[in-house]
DNA sequence: TATGATAACGCAACACTGTTGCAATAAAAA
DNA sequence: TTTTTATTGCAACAGTGTTGCGTTATCATA
């Protein structure tokens, strides 16, 4: 996988991302980062985070995608860590001290987890 | 909670999703019934299958909201089952035999839980 | 069975999310 | 500096889900 281009728009939803405590979606980026580019472009610059595993997606219960970033991969690309999605905040938050254990029918090749508790986060509580 | 009219796209709908092994999107049921009622009318008959708890939401690993009948959900309303997502097929299948196993910190209160893992399923390996 | 209240419907319109094609532009290499 | 090529902006589009409103069908009551 090659290196892409250092543009502004990826410098800046980089560096968003990575000081972000929480997973963020679209929408939140392009509020966040002010119109600083296109629509369009944050999507393709995403894409290119993801495919050079510096963000991961996560799917929020009410199926919005959010984004990232990989602060925890350090040698493996692996995202089966517990997301939490808050009901009143919308908040996505990655719990990645704990990774949940499961077993399912060996009929089944799995190649990724999506585990996300909703309900009340602490700040909301 | 009131139990509403039965009429015949809530008939329909119903009837499919409870003969069908996977969950289904909203677009899966409306190629399914065929034309039997408007587009809005399929939202609003599954708003009101959850209301009455005959049928529960599932969000696939790409976003997509599907929707199954709880034929599981004898006494209590829960679904805090495995559903496993196909990649290739994309089909949704509750794994309704294991319950998973996690714990998180206590500050969070977990309402709901969503554990999706998706891969290859059977009939596609 | 006929009637009336009201839930449910179809239609139109809208907001939002995500994608694609293409010409213009910016980044990095030569 | 020039050249190559990735990246961008714009426009247009497809898909999903929602809302308002006038009409229709359902179900209880007479």
């Amino acid at each position: 996988m090659a290196i892409s281009k250092n543009t502004v728009a990826k410098s800046a939803i980089q560096a968003l991302l990575s000081k972000a405590t929480v997973a963020l979606s679209h929408a939140e980026i392009q509020l966040a980062i002010n119109n600083i580019c296109d629509r369009v472009t944050i999507y393709r610059v995403l894409d290119r985070l993801i495919q050079e595993q510096l963000v991961h997606k996560v799917i929020n219960i009410d199926g919005i995608i959010k984004y990232a970033s990989c602060n925890t991969c350090t040698s493996k690309h692996l995202h089966n860590h517990i997301h939490f999605s808050c009901i009143i905040c919308y908040e996505v938050t990655c719990i990645t001290s704990v990774i949940p254990k499961y077993s399912i029918p060996k009929a089944y090749i799995v190649n990724t987890t999506n585990f996300t508790l909703s309900g009340i986060c602490p700040q909301c509580a």
